[in-house]
DNA sequence: GCCAACGTTGGC
DNA sequence: GCCAACGTTGGC
């Protein structure tokens, strides 16, 4: 059985927040309405049950890590891209060859503290992420393990 | 296949 | 609101 990964999931908080996903049914929600090639290689091939998930909040002040999460079941075809009233239709999908991918996550604990992103560019031994690059835009990004354990660590878990 | 125009993301 | 980054589109 293949080890556990970590991954990085963007949401703005205006539309889904990690309080949302704290009070959705089961804690659970379909993580879809990506439409970028290379998150949708994430999602349909690498994100497995049981992976890590730090719920990153974007375009907010402070954005930064709001809680973790996990994946509780590996990509599936995002429903929202066959739906002509979705505004993630896609009407060159094929159900028989979809195009675009959802998993599902479920919400595991709340950070005691948000870790932002300043907090997050003040620590050097997270200098390699992903969401701190500049003019990065990728809403599912791979984490380190060593980076997980330090982020929630930050965030007053232990 | 090139590349300019355009649209979106997201920090500031 | 600005603008850098960058993916996508479409003319050629």
């Amino acid at each position: 059985m293949r080890a556990v990964r970590y991954w990085l999931l963007k949401s703005e908080p205006d539309v889904f927040s990690f309080d949302d996903l704290l009070r959705a049914p089961r804690r659970t929600t379909v993580w879809g309405g990506v439409r970028n090639y290379q998150a949708r290689n994430y999602l349909r091939d690498e994100l497995q049950v049981g992976d890590g998930v730090l719920f990153y909040h974007s375009s907010t002040d402070p954005s930064g890590v709001a809680g973790v999460a996990r994946v509780v079941r590996a990509g599936y075809p995002d429903p929202t891209q066959f739906d002509a009233d979705d505004p993630g239709h896609d009407a060159g999908s094929k159900h028989e060859a979809p195009r675009w991918f959802a998993v599902n996550v479920r919400a595991e604990q709340e950070l005691a503290e948000l870790v932002s992103l300043e907090r997050l560019r003040a620590e050097p031994r997270l200098a390699g992420m992903g969401v701190l690059r500049r003019g990065n835009r990728l809403s599912v990004q791979p984490v380190t393990p060593a980076e997980w354990k330090l982020v929630l660590a930050l965030g007053g878990l232990s």
